[in-house]
DNA sequence: TGTACATCAGTGAACGCGCGTTCACTGATGTAC
DNA sequence: TGTACATCAGTGAACGCGCGTTCACTGATGTAC
């Protein structure tokens, strides 16, 4: 069996690349095989050689995007050594990437419960519940040893993510007015004060 | 000028109901005009009738599960005297609205970027922004008399609805080990900590 | 190194399905006098 | 109260467009010996 050939690994990248383009340009309503195609300047064929169907590449794309954006999160939160400041840098950490990549921020926001996806359910489940697990782990030791308020962890999940997913949908969608950098100074705190321990 | 008739209001209600109960069965993929037609057992004609487009259904259905869902909180928020309950009636309506009509909060959170909704994104950001007006108004007077931290008005809207807003979302999916009694209980206070004046 | 072969990668015209929408029509309800 | 008319409400077969997908094919790359 021949190894996979590197023109194969650029074609991935520019139909990735494309679609997030075609998505952030043209919305939901333009998002179509055959926009995605012309964007990247692959044939049709070849984008279903290596997704296998539209939706399997929307489904890659989310995939990816998600990933970046818990990784940078994690990276952010390892750098620090109080809880306090852990808070800090994943709430900034959720903000910075929605700001630096708007497009892939928007596709992750608004392909939520997309239709698109529905195939890929379960695929897109478990990649989020292991980034979401790997974040978890770095968090429970500080609820263990006190320096976190004793919450479940899917309430602390949605206490840290719910108010800069929220930010992050409104600031996106545009027709709010939220200021990422005022939100960068102002969420951590107010958010830390959510998780902290009593008195 | 012949006035509306109202077997013609019937015949509206009809449509949004079945098309809620689509949504609900088939999701996204199976949202169609034809399968809303047949569960309301109404024929395609009068849907157009009614409505001009199926777009235009989509938008009435959405408008009124968002007023129905923001009267709820409203009305909670109205029969509390401080600060701290109103939070905890805010976010409980929220949770209950989701529990008791959880067809119309799925359909809330799932066509938030959906596309049949672009054609009247202004319409639907006015419904919005005048329902989440009243519930500010209502606000306002806390954080002037100093009974709520002085957090951009924008801000405080996220704090309070965002963790609600996930807690819901991910109930919703189903794949997730969320816990909505458990989150009625636990997130009232958590939230007030982050909204509460310092000290 | 060269040759033969297998597999991977890429092409784009063509297809069929199902979607939203239309339209010519009938029936029901309200209005005028 | 009755009759004529206008408007509202409802019907469903038919249509056309554009979508995702296929497929027979060519070209490029890697492998065997």
């Amino acid at each position: 069996m021949a190894a996979k050939q590197q023109r194969g690994e650029v074609t991935v990248e520019r139909l990735l690349t494309g679609a997030l383009q075609v998505y952030a340009e043209s919305g939901r309503q333009g998002f179509t095989v055959s926009a995605v195609a012309t964007a990247s300047g692959v044939s049709l064929g070849s984008l279903y050689h290596h997704f296998g169907s539209f939706d399997g590449l929307a489904a890659a794309l989310y995939t990816r995007c998600l990933e970046r954006l818990f990784d940078e999160m994690i990276a952010s939160v390892r750098r620090t050594r109080t809880a306090r400041t852990a808070v800090r840098a994943l709430v900034q950490a959720y903000l910075r990437f929605t700001r630096e990549h708007p497009d892939a921020a928007l596709f992750l926001h608004a392909s939520a419960n997309s239709g698109y996806l529905a195939a890929h359910t379960e695929e897109i489940r478990d990649a989020r519940a292991a980034k979401l697990g790997s974040l978890a782990a770095l968090l429970r030791p500080r609820i263990e040893s006190g320096e976190i308020a004793p919450v479940p962890e899917p309430l602390l999940e949605v206490l840290l993510l719910g108010p800069v997913a929220e930010t992050a949908r409104r600031w996106l969608s545009g027709g709010y007015d939220i200021d990422l950098a005022e939100a960068s100074r102002v969420l951590p705190e107010r958010i830390w004060r959510a998780l902290r321990p009593e008195g």
